[in-house]
DNA sequence: ATCAATAAGATACCGTAGTATCTTATTTAA
DNA sequence: TTAAATAAGATACTACGGTATCTTATTGAT
């Protein structure tokens, strides 16, 4: 009686930690990242803020969880064109990004890049949430695809022209706000095609 | 006697700020961005927090002031490279780009650039670069020399392509907190000459 | 059914960014 | 020379990220 009345039933696991998670995501789509505060999760969740410490090391991390739980899912599992041309094979793959992006409202998460940015895991840090570790692969079996058809030598293309569509995706985003087809069809002619296919 | 044994002049104004100054770039260069402590730049100083918050609206906005006081003085008039070939045009200027952000220290400033991410509105920085560099016009003078020694078709360029140049050195900074010659190298060789003159 | 291990709850705490308030020294103008 | 305006000093405060500690509920193995 001394304690509160609720106080019968006590969430541990996986069901605790899916309430913080819903919570968080629905304060991150509310006041967003940088207003979302780890004492209001704790609260939204009816939880303390040692239960997100013990699962998650720092804000960062129980935001990118929420967003990987709750976010728009972005497809591991993908079909990666294969229509006979590297270019259409470019941009039919960005093409489906066109969707995933927009539907991710961006602007609620650039405290979450920023904060990223402090942290100083120097090699992939430029990331959006785990956007580009996904993609690299498919772009790889693309560029073998082309090569299996004389377009191209995979044996030429470098870690920096691999992860050039990456950048140019990020600075898109980051710089236009948005993704449109129209840019990711200049960004294949003008850029990815000659880099690829152009090597000495 | 009751007071400190200096307290006959109490210092206002610019000299005051100045003093603020030289604390705040002192202790960025022993410590670091990160761990400046704006109270441990008013003890440095022998001042107070609010004088330094009645001067600069928060942290990275002094440490800003403190670079640009006792900083490097950037060079805005980089003399464009005339070698005889795009690519030695392009290590030339980039060249000079390493030259200057090493003299930067900016290891020491490591956070100031998240920090401003955070408060500048992403867009806004990604417009910045891809428009108003002051790198744009040497770029854009390179270009016309090749076009002169039929290397290229200048207008065969784009605003996107003119930009890359841009995108790829702030993914180099933000991405990998460093520039180096062998990544210049890399970027010049791999993406920027065959983009350039890789056109159809 | 009991008891040890586990993990949640509660609470207090630390460090730092940034703010508010009040007192006091210095400047400036009368 | 005096008094009002200005700005420094001192101090305490709030908010937030993150940690530590102790108590208590729940699990699950015996």
């Amino acid at each position: 009686m001394a304690t509160t009345d609720k106080g019968q039933t006590r969430r541990r696991g996986q069901a605790l930690e899916d309430a913080v998670l819903k919570a968080a995501w629905d304060l991150v789509n509310t006041v967003g990242y940088e207003k979302l505060t780890m004492a209001g999760v704790a609260a939204k969740a009816q939880a303390t803020k040692p239960v997100l410490y013990r699962r998650w090391p720092d804000k960062a991390s129980l935001v990118t969880s929420a967003f990987l739980k709750f976010g728009p899912k972005i497809k591991r599992d993908l079909p990666v064109p294969d229509t006979g041309s590297l270019r259409a094979d470019l941009l039919g793959l960005f093409g489906q990004l066109v969707v995933t992006f927009n539907a991710l409202g961006a602007e609620k998460l650039q405290g979450l890049v920023a904060d990223r940015l402090k942290q100083i895991p120097v090699d992939k840090l430029f990331a959006l949430a785990n956007g580009h570790s996904m993609l690299e692969p498919k772009i790889t079996q693309i560029l073998q695809q082309a090569e299996q058809r004389g377009e191209l030598t995979v044996a030429d293309q470098t870690a920096r022209t691999l992860n050039l569509p990456v950048v140019l995706l990020i600075n898109e985003v980051l710089g236009h706000g948005t993704l449109t087809t129209a840019s990711l069809t200049a960004m294949v002619d003008e850029i990815l095609v000659p880099v690829f296919m152009g090597q000495k």
